[in-house]
DNA sequence: TTGATAACCTGAACATGTTCAAGATTTTGC
DNA sequence: GCAAAATCTTGAACATGTTCAGGTTATCAA
């Protein structure tokens, strides 16, 4: 009995402590949104949550990683929406175009948020690249959303490897062009969608010819040297 | 006689400008390359430079912009360097090589300031967003010395405009790769260059087959549609 | 219960990028 | 040569992200 009762309270700290946080991240997204993050101080959302400025801190350690942690929210949610989904009867680019999609309607509302995200695409010791171990997390879980939807076609090791790397890059390519795109719903992004998926089932296609698969198996060696798909390049060692 | 007086002075005047922003900016290099970016504060800068803080932001609207005025610097001495070499006998892979590796020579003591320049990548509304009309000029410098390597090659006009474009987006790549590249030398970045060539040249001599020519067209016309190579498809029109 | 430890929170102080009103210097029109 | 205009320079003041020494509250062992 005891034993439970420290138990319910714990949890009730951790849930008040929890709830404090997000606190915090509601209010700053609130702000976010209706200002702009620049214009968003810290005291702002501090006061906005009901807090001091210094527990704003507490729970995150910077202006810049309370975007982070929407973006690892946004990111579980994408992996939620698109397990639900029944995937069954459908074509590779149907599944696809599922994961681009509904990752950009999670995102619509917040294109100006992500700028936030690739701010420090170019600093590898910082803890929020995007491209850095900080992130690596959130970046091999975006990466498995898409390698769940490329799995089902059961593809030769290497070329599914590839498929899944080469969108994911298009993935990054594509929030970029998201965030510049100003027409109305950001009709353009999906075309270009719409468009890349075509063109890389087409390749796809294609890829089985050997005069490609020469050059697939170039492109694999060479991203492979540059390190680029290291636990990767384990599993398509296991698998062949 | 009083004319050309005036226009001594007014030159002595305008190379004087000259010569304090070229301290502010020397100053501002020496100590970065010293003690990195974030570590230099404005401050330094000025001191260092012999001016009043006030005076660095005359000539520099941020801390920001000293590090693009620096990448001109280093655009200009890539497009010096190309303009100087003799191009004659080389092969379009080798001429692309002179192209990429003179880059890394010029930027390889500089890696650490380079994340600065894609900072605000994910920021449109930005002056200093690397993908931005603000960074345009430069942008376009860039562009034209892959397209002065490529067009001796006489391809059709779309498949140009196509390797032009492609060939950008790898040096943006390789020069973020560049950035997190540890190797010695970043050796690992240079072989990463020549693999690339390697398979651009070789998809290149494929793209004249009808199956991989359709998917030259498609990707053309999703850039097109895109907006991804607007005066690039002028030229073309003016071509055909 | 109680003292100790950890978790959580406070707000003043700091560091630094940036602004700006005011001053100094140079150029220009006459 | 001189006044006005343009250019250049100054440094104090400001805004805001971040730190930190210290406080409060909750947890736990005895």
């Amino acid at each position: 009995m005891r034993y439970n009762l420290n138990m319910f309270k714990a949890e009730a700290k951790h849930v008040k402590s929890e709830q404090t946080r997000e606190e915090i991240l509601d209010s700053a997204l609130e702000l976010f949104r209706q200002h702009g993050f620049d214009a968003t101080t810290m005291r702002d959302i501090a006061v906005t949550a009901g807090v001091a400025l210094g527990a704003a801190y507490y729970y995150f350690a910077s202006k810049d990683a309370i975007v982070q942690a929407y973006y690892e929210k946004v990111q579980q949610e994408h992996t939620a929406r698109i397990r639900q989904m029944k995937m069954d009867g459908l074509s590779l680019r149907q599944r696809l175009a599922a994961v681009f999609y509904s990752k950009l309607d999670i995102l619509e509302n917040d294109r100006k948020l992500l700028g936030a995200i690739f701010r420090y695409s170019g600093e590898p010791a910082h803890p929020l690249s995007c491209l850095g171990p900080g992130t690596r997390v959130v970046r091999e879980q975006s990466m498995q959303v898409i390698a769940d939807a490329v799995t089902p076609e059961a593809l030769p090791a290497d070329l599914q490897l590839l498929l899944t790397l080469g969108l994911w890059a298009l993935q990054m390519g594509v929030l970029i062009y998201f965030i510049y795109d100003d027409s109305p719903q950001q009709q353009r992004t999906r075309r270009l969608v719409d468009g890349a998926l075509e063109i890389t089932t087409f390749l796809l296609r294609l890829a089985r010819f050997p005069l490609l698969g020469f050059a697939r198996k170039k492109v694999l060696a060479l991203l492979d040297e540059a390190g680029l798909l290291p636990q990767l390049n384990h599993a398509l060692e296991a698998h062949s």
